[in-house]
DNA sequence: CGCCGCCTGTTACAAAGTGAAACCAAACTG
DNA sequence: CAGTTTGGTTTCACTTTGTAACAGGCGGCG
């Protein structure tokens, strides 16, 4: 399973076991995994990272599932999946009133939910993708870099091969330029991940990438090194 | 499931709260939906476009279900599942003997609902009903494609052979340009089924897809790696 | 039926990409 | 200027992808 950035999924439910339990469960699977107890907790979680997908207990403390999913409809099109303890009937059509993308009744067999939350995602990939960010390409410094064939071409027109880290990077530096980039943000950036202590494969990503666009690697133009910071795109991007 | 040629379904009921959850429930996995409120709306909306199936509530203001699902069935083989909300048996006597393919008593699981339109979609697919829109034809970069004879033409008009496998794995990328693909959404596009475990069948297809389009296969242009992600179709492509 | 040939996917191994560890160099500190 | 911290670079193990070789399945044809 291999998603460029593993899925972020986010489970809500008040009880620690199921949490926990999906936690683990999913997380063996491929996919990064996050817990609320409660919708306050929700909300913060949904504050901090970015997250894919949420699997939301309809019965919670405090403001229900239901309501819960109704303002994260309102005001998103993050896909929800409602595990619910309901009885039969009443689910049925609750499951749709709610505006859920899928729901699961309790108890459920937690290969299934992992069926439906993958469903979903395929989903959503395949899904005309609101916006994309992809204005299409983008120049620096004589450089071209063409957001859609995912190709850069060097000032004198050459193309200059990229692997998927160098090309996620050198994105990641030129959607945000003239700013301080930290390194783990950069990592979160570039690899949808955070930083492990003493990580230094940002430095090293930064190394190769400079070989290939820096004129003078040692003498760096482009990427600057901000000591103590992290790196510096310096030049002007217009796209 | 690709949204191109997603399922067209009309779903045909009296309660608006009904239709629209239907709508916006069936419309999140995958198909195209209409609705209508009557029989008189119901005929407006086939005219109109190529409904692939028709969802019908067996109580209607004006003419009833039934008698539609009658008219319907005499006049072509579009398939149609009755909801009913009347007791048990009687129902699905009449249901069935009136022609529908299938029947769902209310309340129902929306879910179940969509079950039974993909089966019944699958079983149509033996006979196509209305004229698929797929007369078309697509280029990219030199390229031909001509959807409705399947054929794949190099930008010097030679006709390149491509077995089935290769030519849906070709129109899953076109018709997703310029986008990451994981290979689970590429298994689900060109084969409608999702990945096992260390599944490795589309990169193999990828590779013999590679040997026919691309100019040079080791440094391929048109079907990029996206390595942890997937791979992008890399070309611009104009219908 | 049984043979034959094409498609398809599995297995096994090669090649490329990535990041942890180690070491070196430069920049800061006092 | 010695010591400390931080970043640069190399090395190497590990992961992911590319490719070849092979085997089973399915359909056409004798």
């Amino acid at each position: 399973m291999s998603d460029l950035h593993a899925p972020h999924i986010l489970v809500v439910d008040d009880d620690r076991e199921i949490r926990e339990l999906l936690a683990r469960f999913l997380t063996r699977h491929g996919l990064r995994v996050s817990t609320a107890r409660d919708g306050v907790d929700m909300m913060k979680a949904l504050d901090g990272s970015a997250v894919d997908l949420v699997v939301l207990d309809l019965m919670l403390p405090g403001e229900d599932g239901l309501s819960l999913c109704r303002r994260l409809r309102a005001g998103s099109t993050l896909p929800v999946i409602m595990l619910t303890a309901m009885g039969e009937d009443t689910d049925r059509i609750v499951g749709l009133e709610m505006g859920a993308d899928d729901y699961l009744p309790k108890p459920f067999n937690p290969r299934e939910l992992l069926a439906r939350i993958k469903a979903v995602l395929r989903r959503m990939q395949a899904a005309p993708a609101a916006e994309s960010p992809a204005g299409d390409t983008m120049r620096f410094d004589g450089w071209t870099m063409e957001l859609g064939a995912r190709r850069l071409l060097s000032p004198d027109g050459t193309e200059v091969e990229l692997s998927t880290g160098e090309y996620e990077l050198l994105l990641a530096f030129i959607t945000h330029p003239r700013r301080v980039l930290s390194r783990d943000l950069l990592l979160d950036l570039a690899r949808g991940r955070s930083a492990a202590p003493f990580d230094r494969s940002i430095d090293i990503q930064v190394m190769r990438l400079r070989r290939k666009i820096e004129s003078d690697p040692k003498e760096p133009r482009l990427i600057k090194t901000v000591r103590g910071g992290g790196y510096v795109f310096a030049a002007e991007v217009a796209s």
